[in-house]
DNA sequence: AATGAATGAGCCTTCATTCAT
DNA sequence: AATGAATGAAGGCTCATTCAT
């Protein structure tokens, strides 16, 4: 009969090599499943398969079809927190910005649909927290607004928020549309937000 | 299992005004469901019982899940594009955009987890060409940024995807966050616009 | 993906003919099962099958596999109440108490593998309440003890616990064993309460 | 899906000390957890987590889950057995019989739950025989009833049979209630089967 | 001997859709 | 036109058992 519904959390951490294998292939599996059929064919049967797994195992790791989703989520973040970091080395706020815009897009290009999907899912009441957003772009993002070299900001939270919008939103369109041209989002994308920053004048 | 709905398309015009009184009732009551409950919750037995009608009905107006999603989208699409279309008449562009601006807050203000919804959902493939996404809006949208007191594009086309993304972002962000005050909204969204469009200047 | 636990109720009343008969015969499907093979064997693919109607009908009645059996647990104590009930009109105390014993022997050796799994499961914390037990004969069987030819005991509602435990036990028992006598059952059951009542003087 | 087991009887004796423990922790585990969480509750996995054992360990001792019950079954009747043979040196029948209800209160009160959840699933077809049921008692009770100064009867077979299910039955089902008063109960459960013994008046 | 990763049949339940009335 | 009973494929998840290490 149908149990309470699981948590968020990953099962059990694999520690032999063989199992932290299996963990991966199934992330993996999972990821590719989103971005090639998109969530409607999202099931745990399909992901194990296409994991070369057995259901069996699957649920040895995630508790879930949701914990899976939110461990797909935290490994994508991982990934791209872990290159969005260097932003903060970066000499003014205006390079460090150009960092974080170069990160997004490039993080969103390799797996555009991915990305994008994965964006949408976040959005989710249930899974929000669990995954604690982009916190991490937001917090480097924020960090950033406060360079002496960047125009000071009445709200700099909801600008924090808006930016990070902007950023995500653009480069998710991106994707969708299809573009592949790296260096012209980036020019783009930065243009807006210097514009959202500068434009006092016009507001 | 589910065939493949014969299309998307309603399956029959309403003619007879009760007919035609069901219809919307089926549309607003996947609208509530929609909103209140989310996409997980959505499914052809409950839309039917909140319309007090039964599935066999729905079925007689619409020939699937599918369809009756498109139908709701194309029911906000029209409203919306009513408002919007006035801004045509405005004195200056940037009064006009002002105005597809205020429309846009306007009608995600209304009712706002339903904009963000089906915003999403008009992403899907499936559904992408059926609706001709925010086709209106972007037409409305491509015309003003012609108008001569507006900074000219060197890619217009791309300005307006990008503009209309900005907007559509932001406007679903801001419902998200559970902002409410129309006026501001609309102030911050104007301003990521005018940055947008006279940045190249400023860079 | 798994749903929180259903209630134990019946889900829709059925109403029109057909749908009583297909309702019944779920029941009469599950009571089948359930003394043919046991609980183990007890799954509600099973039942529907045996039923003769799809896994969806059966879900259209009853929430759950647990409300199934709720609902054969009350199916089967309307049976037997309305036999026991007319013990009410006998003469004595004595006469009233043949009456119930008469009547739960006769209940038993009907189905005895269905009502000793029954009394079995209706033990269970989760079911026990819902069926409200042996609620109709304890009270019966009460207000019997309360009779002027009994003789009065110290504790009655003690004495109406154990002689109903002593009825179910020694009939299902029986059941177990085989036995097919109704009239040797009824007069061993009969001794032992008389003996639990008469006992206190011969001690 | 799980294959029939080979066998009910334990795999393999444990003889060295250390595999004597890990026998006895494992049939601990599964007392508790029975006990605790039911027979819902009660599977191979969560028994060798309780115990501290691996589930490989698990099935190297047994060679399935109802063996694992079987022999829990064993250990508790075995248990109770030692206690109650002491009643054959009684020097009446009655005084015998007092001890043999004494010993059955003593058990039962001290693990309750655990006591009636395995009387529950001694009735179980496949199991009734691998486990001779109450034999033992069942054996001292009938030597008990020839003994001189108790009143022979018709049928010392079923009387045998009656009376070790009225004890049963009493006893598990004060388990149930929550009572704690041993004295109490015996009084109550002697009394039943005096008056079962001595009740000929009114059979 | 012990471990624990892996397996997969089986069971519960939902929901899009059909069709007899 | 409407009703709602019925269908059954699909998908979530568990747990008894095996087996490579």
């Amino acid at each position: 009969m149908a149990r309470p519904p699981s948590s968020l959390r990953p099962r059990k951490k694999p520690v032999q090599p063989r199992a932290v294998e299996t963990y991966a292939w199934i992330l993996e599996a999972a990821a590719q499943i989103l971005e090639g059929q998109g969530i409607g064919a999202f099931n745990t049967n399909l992901v194990a398969e296409r994991a070369g797994v057995s259901i069996g195992s699957l649920y040895q790791y995630f508790p879930g079809k949701q914990a899976l989703l939110v461990a797909l989520m935290r490994r994508e973040k991982a990934r791209f927190s872990a290159d969005a970091a260097a932003a903060q080395e970066a000499s003014s706020g205006r390079a460090a910005l150009a960092h974080l815009v170069a990160a997004a897009v490039r993080h969103q290009l390799e797996r555009p649909e991915l990305a994008r999907l994965i964006d949408v899912e976040e959005a989710r009441p249930e899974v929000r927290q669990e995954v604690e957003s982009a916190s991490d772009f937001r917090k480097l993002l924020r960090a950033t607004l406060d360079r002496p070299d960047l125009p000071p900001q009445p709200n700099p939270d909801r600008a924090t928020d808006d930016l990070g919008d902007i950023v995500r939103l653009l480069v998710d369109a991106a994707g969708v549309r299809g573009e592949s041209d790296a260096e012209a989002l980036e020019r783009r994308v930065l243009g807006a937000l210097f514009g959202y920053l500068d434009g006092p004048a016009a507001r």
